[in-house]
DNA sequence: GGCATCTACTTTACGATGCAAAGTTTGAGT
DNA sequence: ACTCAAACTTTGCATCGTAAAGTAGATGCC
């Protein structure tokens, strides 16, 4: 017999989309919500410290999924990708953001100390062993 | 020139550590976290709706990382496999968390409307397209 | 003019890895 | 003895993230 509280499915998250669950993608989405004008690709690549050939792959997946829109134009005869998130990448986006709270509340609740995250989150992070 | 607001790195979001980062062992960790005592194998893959090879997979490799501790005994003769987070992934988990916190606000906060991410996450998930 | 250099990407290639399906082992039921 | 089921483990494939190499055009320098 389950124990009472192992509901089938209670920590499975389906919300958490593979597509925007990548961090890098999801480095990509938070700087686009967080900049409604779009952003050029440079600037993006910076923000989120990623390299051109990795930028560009999740560029073209995000497209795909028609999440983001990239404009490609010219500035001082560079070229230059302004990109920009789509109503639909938006949606998605604050939908995977709402489990991504679930899961949050979960895990705080779990632990029982939200303040042990508070004060562990402002350490440096040790080196992966 | 950049924006004066994309400063290198500001949505990298380096704490998102991979090994925790995926779906799965998120759910995994969550389950634990919430579970102080352990969980058996059978209960933790119903809570996270994972399959056999699936979660045998993960934990193994949770397992090698030293975040969950493996006790593999008998319970009525039939081999039960308790799972527990180790301190050291407790503590990892919740750094983690701290970062995810961290992504959280920053789009919450680039959506400028935190009551439309409580609204669509109590609606349904659209068939991904 | 020619050559090197820089920016802004794109493409390629490979190694990692998530996941499902099949396999193993032990036990209970009939 | 035979079947079915539980509790995992192993295998194999196909996807995918990432680094490295490649392309194209503009700029600077001599």
């Amino acid at each position: 017999m389950p124990l009472p509280e192992t509901i089938d499915g209670r920590f499975s998250y389906e919300g958490l989309d593979r597509l925007i669950h990548e961090k890098a993608r999801l480095s990509v989405l938070t700087s686009l919500v967080a900049h409604p004008k779009g952003l050029a690709f440079p600037d993006l690549r910076r923000l989120c410290g990623l390299t051109d050939g990795n930028l560009s792959r999740h560029l073209a997946v995000l497209q795909e999924a028609e999440f983001v829109d990239l404009e490609k134009g010219y500035d001082q005869n560079r070229p230059q990708t302004i990109c920009r998130l789509t109503p639909k990448g938006r949606t998605r986006f604050l939908q995977y953001l709402g489990v991504l709270e679930q899961v949050v509340r979960d895990a705080a609740k779990g632990a029982g100390k939200s303040a042990e995250i508070a004060r562990v989150m402002t350490g440096p992070f040790p080196e992966p062993t």
